[in-house]
DNA sequence: TCAAAAGTGTTTAATGTACACCCATGC
DNA sequence: GCATGGGTGTACATTAAACACTTTTGA
């Protein structure tokens, strides 16, 4: 992947490890770079999409990476990365975000040490951000040659949403303020993979109270049918709704 | 990851920064130091416990931390913790070792910006790994004095532990090779903090595969009882052996 | 009146807890 | 025999998937 020099522009120290003092401490403090990444998912005309952008320089030239960067000083994780999205993706309107997990494989990275941590955004879907010319979404079914070990990264955030579905009210991210239950099951089946029956998903979100009515209805389309009731999420917050059914205390 | 010259453009903040000029070098990457910490979780006397070591100098002296310590080069986190707590603890029966999450907090360290990946260990309740003198076993419910954020790493660990013990076939991990089912009830309980009925745990774990019976039994004791059967774990790996009962995909 | 979409009722199945009862052993 | 701890059988509750049926609308 390392072709020219300007890849000793940009990252000089091209042998993994970096050693400083640091703060006029006298120790052996080993220093490496860390970078946070997004795998930012969002349901696009009834599919999961990943948000990406395009690499126009080596290493992976022409593959695709996760939005990210480097930690800044003074900064958690958790608010660089929401800067990061903010500032280079434009992508401000997180409905959910938490920590996935930290790559260090001293391989990850062709030119120096780098660790990643990666977390899970996501966007509802009423909402199209705008983004820079080089990001685009792409199906998280389908995805184009990914940089680093970013394709796994992006697999590991779709495993951990498809099991938050099924046991928090994490749906909230993923849904607008309020839909219809043909609607919500079809996020539910784009998130999930598979067909999410409308009238069962009802029963099971309302019975958990994760899901109410609004009161409110949309009118049926041309073709007829029933006018649909409008429903929301009880609460915009993660929240554990279905502790697991088994080994629970007695009594 | 360098975005294409954006990360100079979005970092002019880097100021207080923990530089590294390397090798002449005038890079921009902000270095941070990284460790990694073990909880290290052990059922011992019925009781879930804590590998904690008590520092000797400041910052937190005399307050208790977890295992672990900075990331050596060319090292990925999880084998940095392995070989410290092989080399600090002297701890080598990890039965198992899953990443738990990466604190950033500026604050979380006094002196210095410091990342922390931690990582829960399981040692099985069989043995008792020699420790050094100023390390030792605490009750995860009943914490000493705790440096940094350390205290709420455990707190996260062991309900990490609960969680997975309702859905994986995380029990190998506490039990001995071979148990009877009244010694892995107790298990259970130390860990999970509530009884759990023996008679039940046993037909659980049976339906879903994950214990089998040796053929073997140990004899009653002094006070009678019909001897235990003794019974194992069918892998010692862990797998998920309760997908989510709900919103399965049908058919 | 008919088609379409939404919503309700009911059946079936899986899972797990509680508890009564039976079994095997030591004394 | 009988106390003790282990093991089995069974009743009950909860949950949710499947599917037939009813309701409400547009044309």
């Amino acid at each position: 992947m390392t072709r020219n020099g300007r890849d000793r522009v940009d990252n000089p120290e091209a042998n993994g490890q970096v050693r400083a003092s640091v703060c006029g401490e006298a120790d052996h403090a080993v220093l490496s770079a860390h970078e946070a990444l997004a795998v930012v998912l969002q349901i696009r005309a009834g599919e999961l999409c990943v948000l990406l952008w395009r690499r126009a320089l080596p290493p992976c030239e022409g593959e695709w990476a996760l939005p990210g960067g480097r930690l800044g000083a003074g900064e958690s994780l958790g608010a660089s990365i929401r800067r990061q999205l903010a500032q280079k993706v434009d992508v401000r309107d997180l409905s959910h975000l938490e920590q996935l997990e930290t790559r260090s494989d001293p391989d990850r990275h062709p030119q120096r040490r780098t660790l990643a941590t990666a977390y899970l955004g996501l966007v509802p879907a009423n909402i199209d951000p705008v983004v820079p010319a080089d990001t685009g979404w792409h199906p998280a079914a389908l995805l184009p040659p990914m940089a680093f070990d970013h394709a796994s990264i992006v697999r590991s955030g779709h495993h951990r949403l498809r099991a938050k579905l099924s046991y928090t009210n994490v749906g909230f991210a993923l849904a607008p303020p309020e839909f219809t239950m043909s609607e919500l099951s079809g996020y539910y089946r784009a998130a999930l993979g598979h067909d999410v029956a409308a009238t069962n998903l009802r029963r099971v979100l309302l019975r958990r109270g994760q899901i109410e009515e609004t009161g409110r209805s949309v009118p049926s389309g041309r073709s007829g049918g029933r006018p649909a009731a409008l429903f929301r999420f009880r609460t915009r917050g993660l929240e554990i709704t279905d502790a697991f059914a088994v080994l629970r205390p007695p009594g």
